[in-house]
RNA sequence: GGCCCGGUGGUCAAGCGGUUAAGACACCGCCCUUUCACGGCGGUAACACGAGUUCGAUUCUCGUCCGGGUCACCA
């Protein structure tokens, strides 16, 4: 036995399988040809990010686009920084949007697929076993030094202005220890992390080609970076080696952020005898702040956690279009093309992300969900605002819930015709267009009449218009009654006339409608008059121009 | 500071050596119209700067400036 091999099996006595065990155990993917497997892995340290449902997204695409596979990891290696419903925050943030997983995590503890645990912190025994063969190989070392330790040689490097910071060349001071050395501090007890022995020269460079950002040369990883803590767990960057390759994970995509440590994923790639994966890195969503660009921050944006989304009510399609837009700046086009298809017809791809980050633009989200939510039917709007308003507003949900077709009948108006009115544009909207429809959410003080309507005006066309009232016209005879009530009153029926002649009249019929809508909804801008007034019904509406009638009699 | 990446209207963005420099959002105006919304038409507004290369640069090269990322036993 080698020194190394002895090593090994001092620091791993309960590693009994191989590498080629695991190799066995999690074997390559008969998938067809182009098909590509992506993941997200999260950890669980608070609420899910709009940046990582956007990453998790675009890693979605790419799977379902190619006939592949999209998996979810969790990365709980940090259990300083966890919190306790983590992994539940993240599933349901990523089924509030319509994001499903192919495999890995479902639920809490439960998982499905070929290739898990699916949990890092289940997977020692996969990272130990690499490790064991890394140390067997000299790849790797335990490294004694303390934080203390640590610490100093980061203060040292930061007086020197040394370019290169971290665990290398000198600094390594256990780089080279010899087994017998090793054994002592080992028979003491003492605390170790695994270091990688890094075989990279620091004047050496590597490239890669980043499916988004092209080609990236960077000087090659020289650091002894710490594959396993002190606990034994592993870090991001063992891990994320580890488990993408026996995963069989074909495309890496992933913030940018991690775009500096990709030589030294590489590396561990390699130095692992894995093949490595194809990377494709997202800029981040930015937010503008006097002025300048920044991240989307936990902290200080309410914006940044997908939940706000749903608080708002904007419907799961609406962020997710809103998205594509900012992933693919041709999906744009292509949604004017394909108006009702799904989102998941859209032939996405990688190579058109955008290179730089994009700010985030709420107007354009508003815009895009009304856009969204024009295209609903009556039903599906009010599913989604009854759904909303259970969480959310429950005397609202009280209102929707009890009268469904009441409340249809108001969503219905000009709804799917060539043009659709684009009122709603998120769920918390709904219960100021829908109040003067309810009476418990009614209130007149008919502040809504413009300037140059009277109170005997009020009267006289109010007086009228009750008289005239027949809930059993259609729609033509409707207006046309109105039009015949402009002229006994000194009103016209024609607008144009009253323009050119506005002293003649007191008004034209505009005013008249004006003066029944405000009177009927207390508001000034309404959706078309007729349907208002058909949906509310009769006894409504005659209730309400009394009451307008009594308003305004002294 | 070292190492990376980026910089086209207010925002998202097409463009890849020769264009009147698309389009969307926002904004403004007009039209349609019983209000509003929708829709239609039109408008304001951009290649960070400086050198090269070239007959010609928004497009290529270099420099400057600006913005972002990263330099942990965090991911």
């Amino acid at each position: 036995m080698t020194d190394f091999e002895q090593l090994a099996a001092l620091l791993f006595p309960d590693v009994t399988g191989t590498v080629a065990d695991l190799e066995a155990r999690f074997p390559p993917r008969s998938l067809k040809e182009g098909a590509r497997v992506t993941r997200f892995a999260p950890s669980p340290t608070g609420f899910l990010h709009i940046g990582g449902l956007f990453s998790a997204l675009i890693s979605k695409l790419n799977a379902a686009t190619t006939g592949g596979v999209f998996l979810l990891r969790i990365e709980d290696t940090d259990k300083k920084r966890e919190i306790d419903d983590g992994v539940s925050e993240i599933i349901r943030g990523l089924t509030a949007f319509g994001i499903d997983v192919d495999e890995g995590v479902i639920g809490f503890e439960r998982e499905t697929g070929d290739y898990g645990p699916y949990q890092q912190s289940h997977r020692a025994e996969i990272y130990h076993t690499v490790a064991k063969q890394l140390v067997e190989q000299g790849l790797a070392y335990p490294c004694f030094m303390t934080e203390d330790e640590l610490a100093a040689i980061r203060e040292q490097q930061e007086a020197e202005a040394s370019p290169t910071k971290g665990i290398f060349g000198k600094w390594a001071k256990y780089r080279d220890a010899d087994f017998e050395t090793q054994k002592a501090l080992l028979a003491e007890g003492r605390p170790y992390t695994l270091r990688l022995r890094s075989p990279g020269r620091e004047e050496h460079r590597i490239s890669f080609d980043d499916l988004i950002k092209g080609r990236i040369e960077m000087p090659e990883n020289v650091q002894d970076v710490v594959l396993l803590k002190t606990d034994g767990i592993p870090t991001y960057h063992f891990a994320h080696a580890v488990d993408d390759h026996f995963m069989r994970t074909t495309h890496v995509i992933r913030g940018d952020e991690w775009i500096s440590s990709v030589p030294l994923h590489i590396q561990l790639f390699k130095t692992c005898g894995f093949r490595v994966p194809k990377y494709a890195h997202i800029s981040p969503i930015m937010k503008e702040e006097n002025g300048g660009k920044r991240k989307l921050s936990k902290r200080k944006d309410p914006e940044a956690a997908v939940t706000y989304y749903a608080e708002q009510g904007y419907p799961k399609e609406s962020v997710l279009e809103y998205l594509l837009t900012l992933a693919n700046s041709n999906f744009e086009d292509w949604r004017r093309a394909n108006p009702t298809a799904p989102q998941s017809d859209f032939p996405f791809n990688l190579k058109k992300m955008s290179v730089s980050g994009a700010l985030f633009d709420l107007t354009k989200l508003v815009d895009v969900s009304k856009n969204v939510i024009s295209m609903f039917t009556a039903d599906a709007v009010y599913d989604g605002a009854r759904a909303w308003a259970k969480q959310y507003d429950s005397e609202l949900f009280t209102l929707l819930d009890r009268d469904p077709a009441f409340a249809k009948a108001i969503f219905s108006i000009d709804r799917g015709t060539a043009k659709p009115r684009k009122d709603i544009a998120k769920w918390n909207e709904v219960k100021a267009y829908v109040a003067y429809f309810y009476d418990e959410l009614y209130a007149n003080d008919y502040s809504e009449l413009p300037e140059n309507i009277t109170p005997a005006m009020v009267t006289e066309v109010l007086t009228a218009y009750k008289a005239a009232y027949d809930p059993a016209d259609d729609k033509d005879t409707w207006f046309a009654r109105i039009k015949a009530l402009c002229e006994p009153l000194g009103y016209t029926p024609n607008v144009k006339e009253y323009k050119k002649n506005p002293d003649a009249f007191k008004g034209h019929v505009g005013d008249v409608s004006t003066v029944i809508r405000v009177a009927v909804t207390g508001r000034r801008n309404t959706p078309d008059l007729y349907s208002i007034l058909n949906i509310l019904g009769e006894t409504a509406v005659r209730v309400r121009l009394d009451a307008a009638i009594a308003a305004f009699a002294q």
